[in-house]
DNA sequence: TGCGTCGATGTGAACGTTAGCATTCAGGCG
DNA sequence: CGCCTGAATGCTAACGTTCACATCGACGCA
């Protein structure tokens, strides 16, 4: 670093170009107001200078950090990287800058999590990949700043809104399609109960395969990993043999063809399998696996410009939808549909 | 929001505690030299009133933010988003706040994207999954802040310090286990040739089979995806048929595995084929692959640890180690070893 | 020619914090 | 008893920006 040349201020601008400061502001900020030649000379000593604005005497002074904290969970799973990345994206276009910050492993120092937060003066948090360990922390926050939630519950915390992917529709629409493929009996390895989306699918699972008259039963992992697909998968195998196994996620999926392998059964012929999430890869699985294909990026823009909206003020029920629609992917590992 | 009531202030603590604002700064700062009582009645007053340090006016008034940035591809690859992960808990324990900017898609932007890290202010920035095509951003940036790229890339761009995994290694240990299984032939389906590690993998491969005395070739691809993997396998095939396909990654090697299975080839008796990452799955996959295990979330702290060290103004050699050893993992998808 | 008006630019103050120096007070020593 | 020392605390200024208001000049119209 040595002596850093200290970054060049308003004021070195505004002695270039021959003007006052204040004129340099005006320039960044409502640049119509001053005359051309001048904002010409501005802005070619902002050149010159290689000026950018100081973010933090601006963010002191409007009382706007033009940052928004993107509260997210530690765990790198596919969805929700796609979603940060998206969030960012947006976040950028909409001049807003994000700052990163994932829930310590384990669920404590889910408070502390919250107040730092808070203290760093974001004008809005976003949630990613919900789940009840994070409550405290977005309750912490709710109070102080806008918060919108990514994720499938409806009806949430005080103060947080939400903006998600319809996951029970997901699954309805994966049951529909194990029907209509002759299905008569499905077993869902249903993700962590903690997680918000897991509820979700588990609960439209139950309501569809009500609805449609499917024999099923529920098996409850406590992570999203493909080695708690596998084993559930050889549980589910010991006490018989379900037409189709229908995973909380496409890791999950993993484990599941693997056992159903090991065990010498054909997918789909002696099961069916289906996953959640369409994660990169999905295709090119053995067989290419039958999933449903989240909109990740458009949930992250929704949600982002809802949460935009929020932080200018715009307290009424916003023109955004708050419910996207998956898509089902219908590929080898379930039997083509009967056209009856 | 309506009207806010303004977060508590300095002043507004002090005032209940009986103090001035500037011994409240003291507490917060150099809690040593204040008297315990006084100290106990402030830091009450701070809990009573919920106050949060305001991280703007510290940061205009000591011109250091706080904030790292990091910059990424856009890309939600598993090992950069691990990465992520490991350097935003590493930078919230040394006391740091990470901004999250990824490259705009298309490779446009990347000065301005620099810009704007520079403008934020941000006390250093550290870049993942380093490709050439940050270069501009991260050149625009070097001669402000601190620079460490996690990267394979050794000889770095002036002013930017490295740290990563040693990927050429890896390589060489995949050969040398191909070796020892009696592969005589092999073929690597390289990365995107822009990408360091990609290059580094390549560069590794190309000097164990010259080594080794194989029977090598090279393919390259334009991105990491499994569709790229299966296609340069039809590609392969149609040529002859290698003993064993190294792929630049486990994404493209589940697109190797489907490839050869839809031809009926027999893995690992008729084609061996190994992946890098020990992405999450590798283990669940048909067969379960062989694969290079990267330390991402070490190679996270590391490379944090390192930035802090030059923004503290270390600038001698630092004693944070910079190559990080990769770790084979050898499973079903290579032949077992000779012990001859 | 003088006055009002409006557009363009300059000046002063303030945001909340920290650095530097000034002040206060208690206690020890000559 | 007065002075010095040091610890504890208070006061002032400044960081770089934006907001509110003041000023300046030019132009149009009576």
């Amino acid at each position: 670093m040595s002596t850093a040349p200290r970054r060049p201020s308003m004021g070195d601008v505004a002695a270039r170009a021959g003007v006052s400061y204040q004129t340099v502001s005006r320039v960044l900020n409502e640049p119509g107001i001053v005359r051309p030649d001048t904002r010409d000379r501005v802005l070619a000593a902002i050149a010159d200078l290689g000026y950018a604005r100081n973010r933090a005497a601006r963010a002191l002074k409007t009382s706007r950090s033009s940052l928004i904290g993107v509260l997210t969970d530690g765990s790198s799973l596919f969805g929700p990287a796609e979603t940060t990345t998206a969030v960012e994206i947006a976040a950028r276009e909409a001049g807003y800058s994000v700052l990163l910050t994932s829930m310590p492993p384990g669920g404590q120092g889910a408070d502390q999590v919250g107040a730092e937060l808070l203290g760093s003066g974001v004008d809005g948090i976003l949630v990613i990949a919900a789940h009840a360990g994070m409550d405290p922390a977005v309750g912490a926050v709710a109070q102080a700043a806008p918060v919108v939630a990514i994720s499938a519950q409806t009806s949430a915390e005080a103060g947080v809104e939400v903006v998600g992917i319809d996951q029970g529709r997901g699954a309805c629409e994966v049951v529909a399609h194990l029907r209509r493929t002759g299905v008569r009996s499905v077993v869902h390895l249903a993700g962590p109960p903690d997680w918000f989306d897991a509820r979700a699918r588990r609960c439209g699972f139950e309501a569809a395969v009500t609805a449609e008259g499917l024999d099923a039963e529920v098996l409850g992992s406590e992570d999203w990993t493909p080695r708690s697909g596998y084993e559930l998968t050889l549980q589910v195998l010991e006490r018989g043999r379900p037409e189709a196994i229908f995973a909380a996620n496409d890791m999950m999926a993993i484990g599941v063809l693997h056992a159903l392998h090991e065990r010498g059964l054909r997918i789909p012929e002696d099961v069916a399998v289906v996953g959640f999430d369409n994660t990169l890869g999905a295709e090119f699985l053995l067989p290419s696996l039958t999933t449903v294909a989240q909109p990740f990026a458009e949930v992250g823009r929704a949600a982002l410009g809802h949460l935009v909206e929020l932080m200018d003020g715009a307290t009424e029920a916003a023109e955004t939808p708050r419910a996207l629609p998956p898509r089902l992917v219908v590929r080898r590992s379930t039997r083509p549909e009967r056209t009856h």
